[in-house]
DNA sequence: GTATTCGGTGGGCAATCTGCTCAGCCACGG
DNA sequence: CCGTGGCTGAGCAGATTGCCCACCGAATAC
């Protein structure tokens, strides 16, 4: 569960060049194989990484407009409503929060018309009471893991 | 730039099985070795595949709380504020948005006591002139893109 | 109608890496 | 003082990678 300083520079060499493999990780980090190797089974096995899967960029998919949709349910309907927007493809992620608002859920469109789309296929459902959306114009900070990782690896 | 429907199976077949090399992927899919290493180098060029980072969970280093904030930004200072943003380390995404606020960002912290210290490093800074925070509780659709990937790729 | 190009196939090759195992070391805790 | 856990360096067989080639069918250009 702790991450210590080589976990923390393996972790960054791995989002820096995935495509290295352990024996030239080890090579990097100046450790033996047997550790890289043992470390990523370890940190694999914590759950501090998921896995590795390609990250896809829906812009080049045909689908660059991003927007965040905060949805109020309608008491007791929370479950139908998940189901609901697993449903729909657009929909790529999905939270319950507290405050204003029950749900938020991150969209993509082709589109701005595309969105207008979207959005009601994801409000035609009974249990929502009301939705409000913000498209996203810019992303100055992609989302990003490694200044989080280098600072946990460091306070320990 | 299009995604036909053999690079929509390759992408979900590294989804699912990242660890997978091109020539188990050549046969998993009933294609040639070069085939696939053809299709994943123009997938990469094309930016349709970012990479493939390790995914990093959050929770697993020690930050187990998520939220969302959303800033209100004074006119004109928003470079500045992009740039305080981008110094903290909790802060995991930053998007310039359109409606009520003008900036929103998903924080992550060590506990509920924690994201306080978080929010005041992230609203400590003399552009931002208002912020409202949602916690996330629960996270009932995780980021995901097999869906799109499966919708652009049928729709060729 | 014919030539060209493009994407895919199937094969081959040397170099490299992987998964796994083993023995030796060292530091820490009981 | 011994056991355990983590790291090292080494070895080995088997699989994979990167790269090359010739061939083929379809679409495209002339």
């Amino acid at each position: 569960m702790a991450i210590d300083h080589l976990d923390g520079r393996l972790i960054v060499l791995l989002a820096r060049e995935p495509r290295i493999g352990v024996l030239e990780a080890s090579r990097r980090l100046g450790v033996a194989r047997g550790t890289v190797q043992a470390r990523m089974d370890r940190l694999q096995s914590n759950g501090v990484i998921r896995g590795f899967g390609p990250e896809v960029d829906p812009a080049a998919l045909g689908y660059p407009v991003t927007a965040f949709a905060t949805l109020e349910i309608k008491q007791g309907q929370g479950a139908d409503v998940r189901a609901h927007l697993a449903t729909v493809a657009e929909v790529l992620e999905l939270h319950t929060i507290t405050g204003h608002g029950d749900m938020q859920c991150r969209l993509v469109a082709r589109s701005n018309a595309d969105l207008q789309r979207v959005i009601d296929r994801v409000v035609g459902f009974d249990g929502i009471v009301r939705a409000s959306t913000a498209i996203v114009m810019e992303n100055p900070v992609p989302l990003r893991i490694i200044p989080l990782v280098e600072q946990a690896s460091e306070d320990t």
